[in-house]
Order: structure tokens, then C-alpha cells, then sequence
RNA sequence: GGAGAGGUGGCCGAGUGGCCGAAGGCGGCCGCUUGCUAAGCGGCAGAGGGUUAAUAGCCCUCCGAGGGUUCGAAUCCCUCCCUCUCCGCCA
């Protein structure tokens, strides 16, 4: 959520900065502005009226107490709230387009973040790693799974449908070996091991901007009333909403390993083969919540802790930082990792770290008070520290051998308990 | 799932219709005093919002959330959420 203030402040600041994602989010501004004026119209209205209404019946109170008759004031104080009901009526109106208006807007990109429609405007940081040459014919990574029995995309299909793939034998292995690789070197890293429920409340997830306007993406469970979470950035970053933390706690380093659920509703045909593009898949996530003077400092550190993973690996990769227009809902910044698929001779998506600044916390209402006592909301970041998946999916890929078999990447061996997955 | 108890400020805890944004304690901050990592004394201190040049005043709201009764609600009624105890079920 935006700051009101601002908006009122410098509407043109804002739509310049807003138009960056969107010609038409400027309007927006102007709605917002003048139901703004309405509704505080309305506001202070009502409470000249509700002062009004307290004094007298207070004066009732007294008057009572000396046995006197009342019943005058009494019809005065009944008329009173008739029109404080009245006016009440609209103001709830009034609130209710208000609040609906600026949960919709999305967070101002930073002065840093360039500007450019789509993908192809993103802008390349660095790169790390040379594609291995080889002289043979490389396969994708599905072709790889299903040859050595480790990924079952019909099985999948069989217990739950497209977007669903089993994992078996050495593939469940590796799988579950890069989640315990990829937290221990989280928590060596400073970061506190969290495990979230998987399902949360409609309210958590207006916190971190997934609702109310991506309902869509989200699986529910209608007869609770709770969402499967998309990713682990919802609950961990939700565990201080409502909170005024001491300057001193922070700044908060979390990690979690969750499945993530998501529907892809808007993603038909979309990498299709493989898995890629699940409806369900593992991610180690890192969220930070930090004080807004080294947010981007975090930022910085948040990105190289999760390329670490890839070096480590010895996965080529790529930084990219999104450009204004292919930004997400919340951020402010955000990088991109990619990692290399030689298959596909392209870089594909393995993680997404982002500086939401203060624009979930509005919504969470995480605060905190600085050394002058001063309460302020906090910035939260969040950043894949990766997806599993796909990262499985890279290595097969980049580790795949002419004979068809995959090496291990040495610093999984003792987590695979192997060295090289053959095919069974 | 059944029966019961309860949710008050950073924490503990009093408060069953007006004088309660809320006693008291702990903790916190500021001063004073004391020859000293303590004790004593005095003082200050909740959050959000409207108005405003104002972090000044004035006003409104907030005692789990939302409704209702009433001239007036932390206090009475209803719904929901959460916590605890007992029973049932269960990995």
C-alpha cells in the first residue's frame, strides 16, 4: 500500500513514477485523490457530531445524578445520532472504495529500476560461468528424468494432472539433498530456520500483496477459508504484522524450505515439458525485514547470498534487474537469477529477489521504533534461495553426460550419498 | 466434534452502564539524592485518525474482530476469531 500522505503530497511525483508500470495507473491517482477528499469531509463531519453528542451526554450523566429531568436532552441526543448514522452510512462507503482503491495500486518502482515494457527491457548485472562445451547432442532435462526413471511426468498426470510431476528414486534424492544444501548454508549464512503452515488466511495474503488482486493464481480451500501459499514469502514475512519491533531486533534474516501452489491461470502453454512450470514446487525462500536506511544495502547481500547457491553448484548464471513494466505487484527493485539451460541455449528464471520497502509492511502494519523513538514501518525483501525444481532441472541439463547418466555437483555428494545417477 | 473458562496498554493485572484511555505492579525514559553495576525520591510516557504551517492546541476512534441495545458501553446482548481446561477422535 502507498502512503496516503504521499499520494496527497505529490500526485504528479507519483503518476510519473506510476506510469514506469502502467500508462493507466495515473487515473487511478486522481480517483483516489478525490474520494480521499469525500471521505475526510465526511470524517470530520461526523466527528463534530459525535463531540457534540459526547458533551451532551455527559451533561445528561449530571444532570441526572441531580435528580433532575433529562428527557429533553435525551430527544436531543436521539436526533444527534440519526444523523450520525446517516453520515456514518456514507462514510463506510466512501472507506470501503477507498481501501479498495489503494490495495489495488501497485508499489512505486525505485529511481534505480529502468524503464521498459517486458522481459526483453530487463537489463543484464553480471554474469558468472562459461557454459560447458560438449560434443554431444544435449537433451532437456525431461528427457533425461523420464530415461533414468527420476521423473514420472504420467504418473503425475495420473494423480493429479497436467503441471504435476512425480519424483523418484535418485531424483527424490537430489531433490530433497538441494533443499537441506541450500538451508544449511542459509542458517550458516545468519538466516533462522522457519517452517510456516502451508495454508494461510485471506488477510496474509492481502499483506504481502497477493490479494485482492491475484485470487486467481491461488488454490483455496473454500470450505476454511484458506489459501495454499504460493510461496514462503507469505507466512514468513507475515510473522510480524500487527508488531512494533525494537530497533535493536532488527534486522530479521528468515529462511524457509515450503512446497509453493500455485494455479498459473494466465500461463497456458507456457513451458509445457518438464518441470519447469508446476502447480506445485519446492523453494528454499529468504525474507529479510530491515530498517529503511540499509534496505537496499539488504537487497544487495539478499542477491549474492542466493547466486551463491549457483556458484557453489557450479551453475552458469546470469543477474538481471527487472525493468519497470515486468516488475511485481509489491516490489520496488528487484533482481532476477538465471541459470543456464543448455537445451534450451537460454537462461531461465531460477530466482527472484525483491525490495518491497515499505509497501507490504503498510498493509501488515509492522512497524518499529527507531533510537529517537519514533515509530516507522519496516521494509521486507524476499528473494528465492532457490527453486528447487528448477534447479534440479539445471543440473540434469548442465551435468548430463554423453552416456546419459548425470554427475553430482561435488558439494551434494555427501548429502546424495553418490556421485553420478545412472540410469535404472 | 462435545462441555466449560477466558481475551484489557511492552508485560502482569484491577475494573459489570456515565467522573475509565483505563487503578496498581513490573519494565522503560528523564532528573535528584546517595561514595558508587544497587536502593530511595520526584517526574514523563499507549496507538490510529481529523483539523492545522505545526512532531502546538482542539476533537474523534481504539479494552480480540464485527454487529446490536442505550441519551451514554471495556462493562449488557448476538456473531466470528483466538487461547486455556476437561471429554471424544487422531498422525
Amino acid at each position: 500500500m502507498l502512503d496516503i500522505e504521499l499520494i496527497r503530497k505529490k500526485p504528479e511525483f507519483l503518476k510519473r513514477r506510476l506510469a514506469e508500470r502502467d500508462k493507466e495507473l495515473a487515473k487511478l491517482i486522481d480517483k483516489i485523490l478525490y474520494i480521499d477528499k469525500e471521505r475526510r469531509k465526511t470524517i470530520t463531519q461526523i466527528e463534530n457530531l459525535r463531540a457534540l453528542r459526547n458533551r451532551k451526554s455527559k451533561e445528561i450523566g449530571v444532570l441526572r445524578r441531580e435528580g433532575k429531568n433529562t428527557s429533553l436532552l435525551e430527544e436531543e441526543v436521539r436526533k444527534l445520532k440519526e444523523e450520525i448514522e446517516k453520515e456514518e452510512k456514507k462514510l463506510f462507503t466512501l472507506q470501503k472504495e477507498f481501501r479498495s482503491l489503494m490495495l489495488n495500486i501497485p508499489n512505486i518502482p525505485h529511481e534505480s529500476v529502468p524503464s521498459g515494457e517486458g522481459e526483453e527491457d530487463n537489463v543484464e548485472v553480471r554474469r558468472w560461468g562459461d557454459p560447458k562445451k560438449v560434443n554431444f547432442k544435449v537433451k532437456p532435462h525431461w528427457e533425461i528424468g523420464e530415461r533414468l526413471g527420476i521423473l514420472d511426468f504420467k504418473k503425475g498426470a495420473t494423480l493429479a494432472g497436467s503441471r504435476f510431476t512425480v519424483l523418484k528414486s535418485a531424483g527424490a534424492t537430489l531433490e530433497r539433498s538441494l533443499i537441506n544444501f541450500m538451508l544449511d548454508f542459509h542458517i550458516n549464512r545468519g538466516y533462522k530456520e522457519i517452517i510456516p503452515p502451508h495454508m494461510v488466511r485471506p488477510e496474509i495474503l492481502e499483506g504481502t500483496g497477493q490479494l485482492p488482486k491475484f485470487e486467481e493464481d491461488l488454490y483455496k480451500c473454500e470450505k476454511d477459508n484458506l489459501f495454499l501459499i504460493p510461496t514462503a514469502e507469505v507466512p514468513l514475512t507475515n510473522l510480524f504484522r500487527g508488531e512494533i519491533l525494537r530497533e535493536e531486533d532488527l534486522p530479521i534474516y528468515l529462511t524457509a524450505y515450503t512446497p509453493c501452489y500455485r494455479r498459473e491461470a494466465g500461463s497456458h502453454g507456457k513451458d509445457i515439458r518438464g518441470i519447469i512450470r508446476q502447480h506445485q514446487f519446492n523453494k528454499v525462500e529468504l525474507v529479510k525485514i530491515v530498517s529503511p536506511e540499509n534496505s537496499y544495502e539488504e537487497l544487495e547481500k539478499l542477491v549474492r547470498d542466493a547466486e551463491e547457491i549457483l556458484r557453489l553448484l557450479k551453475l552458469p548464471y546470469r543477474v538481471v534487474e527487472l525493468c519497470a513494466g515486468d516488475l511485481g505487484f509489491s516490489a520496488s527493485k528487484t533482481y532476477d537469477i538465471e541459470v543456464w539451460f543448455p537445451s534450451q541455449g537460454k537462461y531461465r528464471e531460477v530466482s527472484s529477489c525483491s525490495n518491497c520497502e515499505d509497501f507490504q509492511a503498510r498493509r501488515m502494519n509492522t512497524r518499529y521504533r527507531d533510537s529517537s523513538g519514533k515509530i516507522r514501518f519496516v521494509h521486507t525483501l524476499n528473494g528465492s534461495g532457490l527453486a528447487v525444481g528448477r534447479t534440479l532441472a539445471a543440473i540434469l541439463e548442465n551435468y548430463q553426460r554423453p552416456d546419459g547418466s548425470i554427475e553430482i555437483p561435488e558439494v551434494l555428494r555427501d548429502y546424495v550419498k553418490a556421485d553420478t545417477i545412472y540410469p535404472s
